[in-house]
DNA sequence: CGTCTCTTGGTGACTTAGTTACATACCCGC
DNA sequence: GCGGGTATGTAACTAAGTCACCAAGAGACG
């Protein structure tokens, strides 16, 4: 079974397609690796194909004038980056940057292959739209928490967010900031005040939850 | 020339359909009829339907649950309501909500045979898809300006985007404050600073734009 | 016309968030 | 152990949002 077989195997809905189409996707598509910290589009360079992730984490990301930062969402294997393909099919300028986290690897598939697959098959069409669909969701939580949510409550989430399972986060104040679009100072003094409170420890670069329940509290109940 | 003919002029990606399909494009669809202020979708109303927008404008915004509130974007007529539709189509909770700013008429397309146009028509995608780029460039636009950019920066933009080419704006200020998702002092405050300027002068529901140029040159160089 | 009520806008004190401008602490290679 | 870069701490300040209340205007109605 040769590699361009086997990538498939990750996209369920790619392997009910004719077998014409099948095939053209096959020959025409390229698997592409990138490694950590490449800029996979952004302002200047942009992707001409649709790209559908192998391995790998990609970020996605805002940045103001002034060098504040914002994360507006992930890409994870698996997943299709829909939301930046269809940015790049219309005319509209598209500013937000995405970074490969890992080492990435992934398929880029041409513009005219990618018409043909939305043309061809029902299941590859629910695939992008719902995609979309849960980018776009996520999109207007960001606004809504940018906009209406304490910091605090904003930080608490993504502290549990980005720990998943772990008690460790390996940030800097920094990075955080970046997350969540706040700035460093204020993400400090919280998080100071969150260990002052015995909800985490912190060391150079790392943070530590020891209180999970209570971070869960303020995340949920604002 | 029957009525269901008519409304296809507005959107030209249509007409270029097999015939087949326009066919049932005629049959299948259904015009709809709304007063102004309706709630066209939302938490607990939500349409099964894509909507082609032919008259009026509908007003797509978030509400947290304090109540405050920010405009997202507005649906003009000619538009689709693409957006909307996907997180339909997705499996995700959808909490903002479109209101009916005047009285509209809109075309809706059973989600069956949006499915059909999608496969059959690479205009129609285009459409869509051109759409949805839009839209999304928007969501990230705002995202970035409830980050970042100062909310008298934004109050400029927003009156002149809203005065057009017209002096006077009918709004109260609360409406303006609901536009950016700012408070009704935040935004009476800043008012009062720009007629203190000269740059405006108030009355009862009413912004009236006394000296354009200073506000431009506010909402471009911060 | 006067009065009642609802909507709209004004104000001041206060809290939270972001900015500016530094100081200090830690880590790593040499 | 010593620089130099990175990470974090801190204080004073500005901007934005919140709270509590008041007052002016507009419309309804006897």
């Amino acid at each position: 079974m040769s590699s361009k077989q086997d990538w498939t195997l990750a996209f369920p809905p790619l392997r009910q397609l004719p077998e014409e189409i099948f095939a053209q996707l096959r020959e025409a598509s390229l698997i592409v690796e990138l490694p950590e910290g490449s800029r996979i589009f952004g302002p200047g360079q942009a992707p001409d194909s649709f790209l559908l992730l192998l391995d790998g984490t990609i970020r996605v990301q805002q940045t103001s004038e002034s060098g504040r930062e914002i994360v507006l969402y992930r890409v994870q294997a698996g997943e299709s980056c829909a939301l930046t393909t269809a940015c790049l099919m219309g005319y509209e300028e598209y500013q937000a940057e995405g970074i490969a986290e890992t080492r990435i690897r992934a398929v880029a598939i041409p513009r005219a292959l990618f018409d043909r697959l939305i043309a061809s098959s029902r299941e590859f069409r629910q695939f992008v739209f719902t995609a979309f669909s849960r980018r776009v969701t996520n999109l207007f939580r960001i606004i809504e928490e940018v906009a209406f949510e304490r910091i605090d409550v904003r930080l608490a989430q993504k502290l549990l967010d980005l720990a998943g399972a772990r008690q460790q986060i390996a940030a800097t104040h920094q990075e955080l900031a970046n997350e969540l679009g706040s700035a460093r100072e204020v993400i400090s003094r919280q998080l100071n005040e969150f260990a002052r409170r015995g909800w985490l420890r912190m060391a150079r670069g790392i943070v530590e939850i020891t209180d999970r329940p209570a971070l869960v509290h303020l995340a949920q109940h604002g």
